[in-house]
DNA sequence: CGTTTTATTTGTCCTGGACAAAACACTGGT
DNA sequence: ACCAGTGTTTTGTCCAGGACAAATAAAACG
């Protein structure tokens, strides 16, 4: 329908690709090669951005985009994942295919009774690590396939977001524990990855606070000091470009006191290594590791204090 | 402590001035200046992001840039913000206040112990109205006053967020009434109006389908033809570049079949002309109007068709 | 006084050059 | 055969300065 074309601008919102790479890949391969207005501008074609999705995409699993650019079926047929030969979900399969059709259908109510049952059935815990994780994973790959609408990945996560926020908001509110600050840095927008982990952060008893996404890092840094939090989590979602997080990362560790842990989970996590002083959490079963640990570590810092000095308290 | 300088692209995170604005605003006004490292590159101090992004907050509020750079005292006397007159908000405004008390405390259980209790007290349909809208406009311009942190408004925004879901969720699911579609364009990420508005209609009895933030124009189309709406509900906040909207929403209701409604609400309501075809919903009292006048626009059209012929069902 | 026309301000896009960081390919030593 | 070190290619980001259109303010006009 609609023949409009997207500048410059729309294809890096709708791709992740910046401006200076899509202008660099256009000098150096020759694609894309976009029509240009009666002004000179670039204006890409609805083929092109699809086709730089998919580039994207394929890069994100490890690919190099200097052989991507070439061919055309060849890569569908080189879709496969090179990084993560991930293993797909095993058990209860059965059941998350069956929410994955039931969100086909469009069918809401249905779709908020399965999941409340679901969550009735296996616990908040088990819930989120084995439903909530894997269908969000599922999702994502069904809408990168092309097998779901925008509007449906959507749905799936505004419903989903719905149901985590008022199964935390029954829990008895965190008292102990660390204090754990849960964000995300500009132009990360992605949630549902914080909220389960502050499902299973409030479940073991620790204290909460949830700031939301796109948190600017002077911001973190005011925000940690005002809420006195012993850690910082943070989560890079999959479509995040990898290459600035290192930076960002080394920039907030400066920024906040050291006995301040930083987490930092999220899709992203598979692609780069954590600065000295930031803690990757790949899964949420590491997050509760973290959590854990954290604690063990905090109980033999007193314990120490204790033997060398009580009186120092 | 962070001696640490900032590079050209952590400026753009934190500020959100593009890096062709910064190298613009240098080479024009001669600000900011920063220090060039061993290769020639932008390093900006703390001093200069600080300065940068309180221009940034004074230029949304309807300032220009041209006369921020210069001088240093006198912008913070000019703090008047300059958009709205606004009158503010008169009835029940001692509890307000002390909402944006414990707010500017940090106490996230008291926070939301007050609301719950205040909501408990008012019922969900004046607590929408009275509380929570006034509120977040209270909130708005405390931010852009200086008067709160950014991380405090977004504590307030996703704790009510987290409270009105809830709400919503223990209501009895809408069955009857119009299908409503709530949703927003792309760049648009204002959740709170669609949630205040989604709770008001739930209440009416309306069906109800949130599908986030975000939705592009095409995939709306869609969703609307799935999911059998009769109403598309869009929000634009206050901060939307209100020149693009009305193409926008001549482009969208094109799109769309012309018995389904389309609503507009949102800040950004009182500074543009609705197209034909769509409806202006400037607050959220005339949300629950424009409900009741859909209903009875339904009902006529029942009856005439049933005067006309019956048979014709 | 309200509306149209002109001037100024301001943001975004463009080209093409340069360089560093990462990924890869190759070497020689144990 | 495996590993560490070195050279080469790939790839992304930054820079400068020019151009222009959209947004806004100022001026002219009815």
């Amino acid at each position: 329908m609609s023949a409009s074309g997207f500048n410059i601008t729309a294809v890096e919102r709708d791709t992740g690709l910046s401006k200076d790479v899509l202008r660099m890949w256009e000098r150096r391969y020759g694609f894309p090669l976009p029509e240009r207005d009666a002004h000179g501008e670039r204006v890409y074609s609805t083929a092109q951005v699809e086709r730089l999705r998919l580039i994207k995409r394929l890069m994100d699993q490890g690919h190099r985009p200097g052989k991507l650019v070439g061919a055309t079926a060849e890569e569908l047929a080189r879709l496969a994942p090179r990084r993560p030969p991930a293993a797909p979900a095993p058990a209860g399969a059965e059941c998350l295919d069956s929410l994955l059709d039931i969100l086909r259908q469009h069918d809401v109510p249905a779709f908020q009774q399965a999941m409340q049952q679901q969550l009735a059935r296996q616990g908040l815990s088990r819930f989120v690590l084995d439903t909530v994780a894997p269908l969000s994973v599922l999702v994502g790959q069904a809408w990168e396939e092309g097998r779901f609408e925008i509007f449906e990945e959507h749905l799936f996560t505004e419903q989903t977001k719905r149901l985590l926020r008022q199964a935390i908001g029954n829990l008895p509110p965190g008292r102990g524990g660390p204090r754990i600050m849960l964000t995300s840095v500009p132009e990360e927008q992605h949630l549902l990855g914080l909220l389960m982990a502050e499902a299973l952060f409030a479940l073991e008893g620790a204290t909460c606070i949830s700031l939301g996404t796109q948190m600017p890092l002077p911001d973190i840094q005011r925000a940690a000091a005002a809420h006195r939090a012993d850690v910082v989590a943070l989560s890079f979602s999959m479509a995040y470009p990898s290459r600035q997080i290192p930076s960002i990362l080394l920039q907030l560790r400066s920024m906040l006191p050291m006995p301040l842990a930083l987490w930092v989970g999220g899709g992203a996590t598979a692609r780069f290594t954590a600065p000295p002083g930031v803690e990757l959490i790949p899964d949420l079963e590491a997050a509760v590791t973290a959590l854990a640990a954290w604690r063990q570590r905090q109980d033999s810092a007193v314990l120490l204090a204790l033997q060398n000095g009580p009186e120092a308290a």
